[in-house]
Order: C-alpha cells, then sequence, then structure tokens
RNA sequence: GGCGGCGUAGCCAAGUGGCCAAGGCGGAGGUCUGCAAAACCUCUAUUCAGCGGUUCGAAUCCGCUCGCCGCCUCCA
C-alpha cells in the first residue's frame, strides 16, 4: 500500500511502526461555530482512510481531537455573555450531530484540548527545561533556531520565512518566527494554573500532547487539511521532537481545500456552507460521491449542481437493488469468479493512495455488469445468482468507502404520501389512469416522486 | 517575493513513458412501456493549456510561455 507522505513529497510504501495496528491521529475542528462542507470533507477523507485500514485487516486506532480553547471561541462566548465552555459544548455536539448525519463514524477517541491542560504544561516544562522554550511575562515560546528541523514539513526555508513574516512583530520573542506555548490569560479569558502564573495553552501544543498520549510518542499517520501544513503541523512535530528526540507522526496526509466561488470557503471570506445547510437539500451519500470524487489531495470546487450530478450517478448504484442501501446486507457468501477481479481493482485503486475516483470508477463498472445480469435475470438462473451476489459485493465494496449505511430516506416519509401512494396503486388496478396520475401530481407537490417498476411504486424524495 | 499544486471531451474527474486516454453527469439513437418516468443497450476526446526538447515511443520526463489556485496570518 502506498501513501502520499507530505514529508517527503512523494508516495511511500505504507508499513505500520507495530505491525497490523495503525494508529492515525487527525485534527479536528475549532468549535466555535457550526462547521461547513470543507471540515465535512477533510472529515470525511480520514473517515474513509480509516475504514479502509480495517477493510484491509488492520486494527485502527484513530484519534479525532476538538479545539475547544480558542480566541474566537472567548469572543464568541464573551458577545453571548457566556462561559466559553457553553460555547464548545454547543458546537462539539453540532459537530456530532452533523457527522452522524453524513455518515462520518466517531473516532476511537476524541479528546478536547481542555480536558488535557495539566499534560500541556508538563510538556512545556520539559521543553524549557531543555532549552527549547523560553518565558516572558508569563507567556513561553518555543524557539524555533533551537531546533534544526523547523521548515522541514511546509518545505520553509528559515531566512526566506523571516523575510515573509507578515506578523507584527513582537519584541519580547526573541525571534519573530517562535510561536506560543503558553499565553498569560488577561480578565474574562478561560485560565488554568502554570508555573508562569494563569494562561491557556498555544495551539499547537494542545495536538502534540494528545497525539502522543493516545497513540504515543511515535505513531504511523497525522492528518489534517492542507492549510495546517504550515505552521500548525510544522509547530507539531518541533515541540514534540525537541521533548522526544524521537520521530513524531511517520506519515503526513493532508487533503485538499474545498472551494466555492474558485475560492477557499472560509469564515474570513465568508463563503461558507454548512453541512446542515448542505444536508437539508441533499442525501448524505450524494454529498460522500462528491468528495470521494475528486482525489483527496486535490482542491474540490463546490457547486449544487455538480452535487445534484452526484445524486444522480448514486441512483445508478443503488437502483440495482431496492434494497442496496440497507445496512448489513454487505456481507456476502461467496462472489462469482468472473467477479472477483472488481475487488482486486477496487483494492489496487485503493491502495494506491487511496484513490477514490478511480475505485469509484470499479463500483460503476461492477454496476454495469450487474445491470446488464438483472435484465437477463429472469430466465437464467446463473445470471440470478450472480446478480444477487454481485449486488452485494457492490453494497460490501461501497461500505468500505462509508456509502450504504443507511436505508433510502423512505423512513422519513409522510403517512400522507404513503397514504396517496396506496390510493394511487388502487387506482391504477382499477385502471382508472386519469385519477392514478392526477394522484401522482399531489405527491409531486409534496416533495415526493412515484415512479412504476415491476416490483411496485418506487417513492423518491425529490431532490431540490 | 518564497514554497507547493493544477490546467485531460459540453461539465466533473482518473490516468504520470508503450494494449482502443477509466468512470460519472449531460447529450444522441435504440429496446421497453396505460401515460410519465425509470431501467437496459449502443454511441459521444486520432487527443490531453500552448510552444520547443529528450526518447524507438509522452497526456505522462525536461525547458519555456500563458492561465488558475493554495500556503507563507486564524483556518479542515
Amino acid at each position: 500500500m502506498k501513501v502520499y507522505n507530505t514529508l517527503t513529497r512523494s508516495k511511500e510504501e505504507f508499513v505500520p511502526l507495530t505491525p497490523g495496528h495503525v494508529r492515525i491521529y487527525a485534527c479536528g475542528v475549532t468549535v466555535y461555530d457550526l462547521s461547513h462542507i470543507g471540515h465535512a470533507r477533510s472529515t470525511m477523507v480520514f473517515d474513509v482512510i480509516q475504514r479502509y485500514f480495517r477493510f484491509k485487516g488492520y486494527r485502527v486506532t484513530f484519534v479525532r481531537n476538538f479545539t475547544d480553547v480558542d480566541d474566537r471561541i472567548i469572543r464568541r462566548a464573551n458577545a453571548e455573555g457566556v462561559p466559553a465552555t457553553e460555547v464548545s459544548e454547543r458546537y462539539i455536539q453540532a459537530f456530532r450531530e452533523d457527522m452522524a448525519a453524513i455518515g462520518v463514524a466517531p473516532a476511537d477517541a476524541e479528546p478536547k484540548a481542555t480536558e488535557h491542560v495539566p499534560d500541556m504544561v508538563v510538556l512545556i516544562e520539559r521543553l524549557v527545561a531543555k532549552g527549547f522554550a523560553y518565558t516572558v511575562d508569563g507567556d513561553v515560546y518555543f524557539e524555533i533556531r533551537r531546533f534544526p528541523g523547523y521548515g522541514r514539513l511546509s518545505g520553509k526555508n528559515l531566512d526566506e520565512l523571516l523575510a515573509g513574516a507578515r506578523v507584527e512583530v513582537d519584541e519580547r520573542k526573541r525571534d519573530p518566527r517562535d510561536f506560543a506555548l503558553w499565553k498569560s490569560s488577561k480578565p474574562g479569558e478561560p485560565a488554568w494554573p502554570s508555573p508562569w502564573g494563569p494562561g491557556r495553552p498555544g495551539w499547537h501544543i494542545e495536538c502534540s500532547v494528545m497525539a502522543m498520549k493516545y497513540l504515543g510518542e511515535s505513531f504511523d499517520i497525522h492528518g489534517g487539511g492542507e492549510d495546517l501544513i504550515f505552521p500548525h503541523h510544522e509547530c507539531e512535530i518541533a515541540q514534540s521532537e525537541a521533548d522526544t528526540g524521537r520521530p513524531f507522526a511517520r506519515y503526513w496526509l493532508h487533503n485538499g481545500m474545498v472551494n466555492l466561488r474558485a475560492e477557499k470557503m472560509s469564515k474570513s471570506l465568508g463563503n461558507v456552507l454548512t453541512i446542515r445547510e448542505f444536508v437539508k437539500r441533499h442525501e448524505p451519500d450524494a454529498f460522500r460521491l462528491f468528495v470521494l470524487g475528486t482525489h483527496y489531495r486535490h482542491p474540490v470546487d463546490f457547486a449544487e449542481e455538480r452535487v445534484r450530478d452526484s445524486a444522480r450517478a448514486l441512483e445508478r448504484l443503488t437502483r440495482l437493488a431496492p434494497d442496496a442501501q440497507a445496512r448489513g446486507s454487505g456481507t456476502s457468501g461467496g462472489v462469482p469468479e468472473e467477479l472477483g477481479g472488481f475487488r482486486a481493482r477496487f483494492e489496487a485503486a485503493m491502495d494506491d493512495d487511496f484513490n477514490t475516483p478511480q475505485a469509484l470508477g470499479v463500483l460503476f463498472d461492477l454496476a454495469r455488469t450487474l445491470a446488464d445480469d438483472r435484465e437477463r435475470a429472469a430466465t437464467d438462473r446463473h445470471v440470478r445468482e450472480r446478480f444477487v451476489a454481485g449486488v452485494s459485493e457492490l453494497v460490501a465494496l461501497g461500505q468500505v468507502l462509508g456509502l450504504f449505511q443507511r436505508a433510502r430516506e423512505t423512513a422519513g416519509m409522510p403517512a400522507e404520501v404513503l397514504r396517496l401512494v396506496e390510493e394511487r396503486g388502487q387506482a391504477r388496478a382499477r385502471r382508472d389512469w386519469m385519477r392514478a396520475d392526477q394522484l401522482r401530481d399531489e405527491i409531486e407537490r409534496l416533495g415526493w416522486s412515484v415512479e412504476d417498476t415491476p416490483s411496485g411504486p418506487r417513492i423518491t424524495r425529490k431532490s431540490v
């Protein structure tokens, strides 16, 4: 299996530190507001990576943190006149709901920064003791010059970094590029006790501490959005390795951004679409297909129209079996030999740095074969058996990507719609076509559509 | 300015030296059908931003040009 490692800027053969066990840390969100679809993509990408390792038979320990101490959280809390924890808890809850809505599995551990402050203090103390950090007026800074590897991950040249520094120079720092490990808190800000006085941790230190606490001083994969490469991940490496003297994460994986109107989606640009808003209009699996249709390292331009294309593509897979989306139908007995090639191709694609677009291509190829089988299933027993086994295989492979986790939305179908559908069925039975068409129109008005198939009416929610 | 990436059919998107350049959406034709759909089948890039070069052979390697994006500041 090969993965692209940002550290070496090349695809490398993946070999876990402990045979058979993969340890992954993915940077989560800062919980100061609702998460948007850019967060959704990043989270989903690592969800799929994690799922794929399990599919390959690895034991996986997957950690995704919450940053719940941050300037923006404090600002919001002050604006609302509530404690910071109220803001962060609200959005942690929202994040979990959003992730559940789009089928992202919870991580094995989802630690919060505020629950690990004492551990951070300990690490900072050690960095001070070892001469990598210094104290100024209750703040503690990491002295990047003391860590020779600084800049390696992001490919930054230290001199150029200094020249291009756009941050206002803090005269108290020994070097403008030094970053905060600990910030003394002002009145009204959350504070924790420390040898340097009450304060709160800098952003980067939390991930170092939580990653090492849950995964060990060295672990396999550290992931996040590519916008975190510098300075966040660069600083994590410096802090961690300065202390342990050992390699921190061995493979660094970064996902591309979600753009809206050709620009990176971000709060500061005001071009965000929240997950919450998104799922009102689209099926979760349509989003998954949309996201996985582009390789994770590439940027993806968001457009409603493209999600609708994905929704139509999804139909191609789900129409194969009315129950294709039913949970649990993914377990299959024997897969006929002539279908074996699909799984092999699927794995080959995924083994190559999680090439989900190619893996999806395999799924669509399989779907085409099965569609043809279905047409001929009525008259050929062998073909029928192959079709049934093939659909199981399709569902099984789709589930590796996190697709088909829940039954189609008919569960949320209003009783009214159900009643109209039944009435229409009766009208059709007496060949009262006029009444049947009239009922179909009524159902459409309620936001659902009916299609007649050999096995009965198929009701789906109309998307937008 | 520094670093990194991208430019493949109407749209989206794989492919990074050699069978006919995956797959999806859209489109065209056909089969089927109360109707409408859906489904199914077939077709839809002599060509990979442009120009040079290396090679028996390049979308894939090298150089230049043009266009776009990200990071260098909080950011998934």
